[in-house]
RNA sequence: GGCCGCGUGCCAGAGUGGACAAAUGGAGCGGAUUGCAAAUCCGCUGGGGUAACCCUUCGUCGGUUCGAAUCCGACCGCGGCCUCCA
């Protein structure tokens, strides 16, 4: 059967429709740079890159829009975009977003602590004052991340840049033909936003601030199940009267807010300031994936408008938390800026929300000591390949568990598909052919039906489990099997740390040979050789101590990890 | 209060009407290997029985059905959103 997603749009599981089976638009909501990403965001990051890596599958099986089954040709490919969101917006956002501290200030200050505490490496020379300085800063250490994990869209981003497009490289300019200022003039002609403020509303002075009208836009609430009268109803008391004045329905969200003293700010037709934070999702998908709408200078010249109901993309993922505000007025921009007047249309055929991650059962936060950014953890050792499988073996719509134990074990079916992987092939026929070639078809079948269900990660894993379990020698045919089921989980070729030799050490997980430890190596070598076991036994406690834990290893070296 | 996701064995986590005492890992136990470990490999791992088999279990309580972990209802618990957040 071909694959069925949870559609956070309909609430349901739904085959995976794509405009063109060959070729799949994909947009993901990624991060902000305002701090080094953690293993949550990484988490969610990774859920979407399994699903792309799944798309362009050969094991994979799409629907085409006549009912019938895709296989992935040679070539299914999936263009998969995730946003860098470097514009500082505001920390105060009950009030819409148009008051409280910059974030990218707040970041600065945090940076220039970190500068005078020596924090930082020596060799970073970095503005804390400069908004643009710190957000490029934060964006490289996502990307060196984000490849380090596997993430295909930052390893592809390497050679063509467009797929990790930078908000502040769409503003647009002061005339609002191109970028985001494009899209909100777009929506404003065509009736879905208007301006407030100084300089006579609807005119052209500046100064303005620009709402969207939610009341223009029917489907509006459709995919959070927030709709008008619900978020009126919950809506009492929540939103500030100073924001609201200008505001046509309390639920119209920001396009643009004019503000000359903000940190990062931009010409635009409503007068310098900045954008809103669901606009430039919209501005950007488009751009890369539906270039036909806009046309060849960003805005006009395109098509300009779909046949109501078609989507703009196949695939739309962002965090759970994403999908009410963020997602929705998404949603509302898109669809009344490309889909016919009274704009319904879907905007993304298929929403996808990871859920979620729990660091040891707990809610992740600093406060309780249970947060880990990706680069903690591989400075304690903890090898990229491990960190992948532990974020995305739990099913993407459960909240998954993180935990030390987790880590581990994950390590373990690394190192195990890896002996599977690097095994000489065909070394001595343990099963008879047929048997491991049923075996084989067996584990590509097991495998492709748990991943056309919704991602059944578990399902998967157990299928490679099981079919690494019972071939003992594994024949080049399971070995390519083994790397096939591999280029979707993508762990196998992944970094490996550094491992340092001496004479009788080997240290690995990135360990230098510390010199006391190479000391107690060789006076537990030569006890060994001369039968004092209660020494050699004393010496690996001691170096338990020190927090090492040894294990002799083939030709009389001795394999040195953390304990 | 509204909308949504989830709740399975010691743990993580599959299973969504019969082949289920329930995949796959881990932990535990036994064995091979090792001076001993670690790692690796093999076997066992709800209770009872030599066995065919029987009994109890899938948040709780009810219901539908010849039959339910799986469908329906109510309740309880965990998580998310309701204008920061992956």
């Amino acid at each position: 059967m071909p694959l069925r997603l949870y559609n956070t749009l309909t609430k349901s599981l739904q085959p995976l429709v794509p405009i063109d089976p060959a070729n799949l638009t994909f947009y993901t909501c990624g991060p902000t740079v305002y701090d080094d990403a953690h293993i949550g965001n990484f988490r969610s990051f990774l859920a979407a890159d399994l699903l792309r890596r799944w798309l362009e599958s050969p094991l994979c099986e799409l629907t085409t829009r006549e009912g019938t089954a895709h296989r992935a040709p040679a070539g299914r490919r999936v263009t998969h975009v995730m946003n860098i969101t470097d514009v500082g917006h505001m920390t105060d956002d009950a009030a819409g977003g148009e008051h409280g501290e910059d974030r990218m200030a707040v970041a600065g200050q945090r940076l220039l602590e970190a500068k005078k505490s020596g924090r930082l490496p020596a060799n970073v020379e970095i503005d804390p004052r400069n908004p643009h300085q710190i957000a490029a800063f934060y964006a490289d250490r996502f990307v060196e991340d984000a490849r380090r994990l596997g993430l295909k869209v930052a390893l592809e981003a390497q050679h063509d840049p467009t797929l990790m497009p930078r908000a502040t490289a769409n503003i647009g300019d002061a005339a609002g033909t191109r970028g985001m200022t494009g899209m909100i003039r777009r929506l404003i002609e065509r009736g879905h936003a208007y301006a407030v403020g100084p300089g006579d509303p609807g005119g052209g002075g500046g100064g303005q601030t620009v709402y969207f009208a939610v009341t223009t836009f029917d489907a509006y609430g459709a995919l959070s199940g927030n709709t008008l009268d619900r978020l009126r109803e919950g809506a009492g008391g929540r939103i500030s009267e100073q924001n609201q004045s200008g505001k046509r329905h309390p639920a119209d969200f920001l396009l643009w807010k004019s503000d000359p003293s903000h940190l990062m700010k931009w010409p635009s037709p409503w007068g310098e300031g900045y954008p809103g934070w669901h606009i430039e999702c919209s501005v950007m998908s488009a751009a890369r994936l539906r270039p036909d709408l806009l046309g060849p200078g960003g805005e006009g010249g395109g098509v300009g408008e779909l046949p109501d109901g078609q989507p703009i993309i196949d695939v739309h993922s962002g965090g759970e938390d994403n999908i009410f505000p963020h997602h929705e007025c998404e949603i509302a921009q898109s669809c009344a800026a490309f889909n016919s007047p009274r704009g319904s249309g879907p905007y993304a055929a298929m929403w996808f929300h990871p859920r979620f991650l729990l660091v040891e059962g707990d809610k992740m936060s600093k406060s309780k000591g249970n947060f880990f950014t990706a680069r903690d953890l591989f400075e304690k050792g903890v090898e990229p390949a491990a960190l992948r499988l532990e974020l995305i073996r739990t099913h993407y719509r459960s909240n998954a568990n993180f935990t030390m134990q987790g880590l581990t074990d994950s390590q373990r079916l690394v190192d195990r598909w890896r002996r599977f992987a690097e095994a000489a092939p065909g070394g001595g026929a343990a099963t008879n052919d047929s048997a491991r070639s049923e075996a084989a078809q067996e584990a590509a079948r097991a495998f492709a039906d748990a991943m056309h269900d919704d991602l059944n990660i578990a399902g998967a894993i157990a299928a490679v489990n099981t079919f690494v379990g019972f071939t003992a020698s594994p024949t080049a045919e399971d070995i390519q099997l083994l790397r096939t089921i591999d280029a979707v989980l993508g762990v196998l070729d992944l970094e490996r740390p550094a491992q340092a030799q001496t004479d009788i050490g080997v240290f690995l997980g990135g360990l230098a040979p510390d010199p006391a430890v190479v000391a107690r190596l060789e006076d537990r070598a030569a006890a060994r050789r001369g039968k004092d076991f209660k020494r050699s036994d004393a010496i690996r406690d001691e170096l338990l101590a020190m927090g090492y834990a040894i294990k002799d290893a083939a030709g009389g070296k001795v394999e040195v990890s953390r304990a």
